[in-house]
DNA sequence: CGAACTTTTGACAAGCATCAACACGTGTGG
DNA sequence: CCACACGTGTTGATGCTTGTCAAAAGTTCG
């Protein structure tokens, strides 16, 4: 881990964290108070970077202020596969209230974080407990996105799963504030976006051209607009509900 | 719904969903005691019943007595991908602190359980912070298991990822206290079996014969003997790690 | 005993993987 | 400044895993 400790800074700069944890959940004044107020402390990871690894274990939370991360495992085989993605305002819970990290979480890109110590959440929650709920609601919209993630390997063609992917990776960043409609950027290579979708690269690499021909999108390597929104969400079979945004 | 609803019975029948709670969390003798006197009622839902389905929405939690349940999502085009299994021990929240279900819930065998409301839980979570913590914790290991579903259908073949679910159930049949070790029942069709791997029941069903001709396990519809469990193990790729048990 | 479901079997098609090579851009060190 | 290595995207040929369609055999239950 090549980790960039900085000195502790002001408050402020939680606010996209606050902002996500009350977004659906109602909190006091008094709540998002406490929960600005709890020890952290900032650091950089750069892309490639590991936060965690599969079996470590490490007693602190970390909320994405920049930057993207995914979660990954490897079979037996060595094959990888990605489990999630996360974007600012995520908490990245590492291992949690769990023994020990039951998966990887490496930096896409070049990453902002904060980090708690799940010690001091625990205390916070204790004396408010609705930022308990609105923890538990983050978790409980992971277990739902994950679950997404199941339909989408299990039950849907090449195409079908691309076009999925960059729908959720295109609401996700708009609700983030981190682009403006047509324009996204998904800071993923093909091969990453294959171990997303259960595919090979070459084989992404082939959909993606013909969703291009298609007009459903257009623009090279990550940096993409989306030309014809219904149409990838139709081509996605996407439904932004299991998202629980708003 | 084919509910029959009964009055309310003593507590001691909770004791399985609490000793599950507090199993991996250290609960005091007051936490469980507080449980335990949770406004609650029983009911009784036959195989192919619905707890819930998606869209609707409803403001409680289900703990499970007896019997086997499955969550299950459906594509556009009519496909049924299953999410989960729970069994005995397992609180299933139907909506939980979402606003509506994003998926059904449905009786894979006849079951017996409790209903709670969530208002209740959740004032019981503010004096009893512990509980809190508990019903975090089973939410996490809700995810770390949707998680490996994930690996299971992107990145394993028909064999590994019908061998994986076996696994999965074997030992969570057995820690729940439901069977002794060779000798398992899935309850599931192999039908239903193809929808929680992604796969078509024929394909299943060869698969299946050819695992049976491996002797890996042996016995006919869902009542089935694991003849040789090592063998099972790494023809899933299993390790049982993202199960937090114990 | 018949109806409905589940398992089994066969023939065939298709989607995706695999392997291998090449093109392209980017950064880096000689 | 060029040459080179490296990562990423692209293309082609080929084959295997899995899906599809259809029908028969076995099972359960009223």
């Amino acid at each position: 881990m090549n980790l960039h400790n900085q000195a502790f800074k002001k408050s402020a700069q939680l606010t996209p964290l606050a902002d996500k944890l009350g977004r659906s959940c109602s909190l006091s004044d008094d709540d998002v108070e406490a929960f600005l107020a709890l020890p952290h402390h900032f650091m950089t990871v750069e892309a490639g970077g590991y936060l965690i690894r599969e079996g470590e274990s490490a007693a602190h939370c970390c909320g994405m202020l920049s930057g993207f991360v995914y979660r990954h495992r490897m079979t037996r085989r060595g094959a990888r596969q990605i489990l999630a993605v996360h974007l600012r305002g995520d908490m990245v819970e590492l291992n949690a209230t769990l023994d020990y990290a039951d998966h990887s979480v490496q930096a896409l890109t070049r990453i902002e974080l904060v980090h708690f110590a799940m010690s001091d959440i625990q205390e916070l929650i204790e004396d408010h407990p609705a930022i308990g709920r609105a923890f538990h609601r983050e978790t409980m919209v992971d277990v739902s996105v994950a679950r997404e993630w199941i339909v989408n390997l299990g039950r849907r063609n090449a195409r079908e799963r691309i076009a999925h992917l960059f729908c959720e990776l295109a609401l996700r960043q708009e609700a983030a504030g981190l682009c403006v409609s047509p324009n996204f950027n998904w800071h993923m290579t093909q091969e990453q976006i294959a171990d997303a979708t259960g595919l090979t690269s070459v084989h992404v690499n082939r959909t993606v051209q013909r969703m291009r021909a298609d007009g459903l999108i257009s623009g090279g390597r990550s940096a993409v607009t989306v030309t014809d929104w219904p149409g990838l969400q139709a081509a996605g079979d996407f439904t932004s509900a299991y998202l629980h945004q708003a």
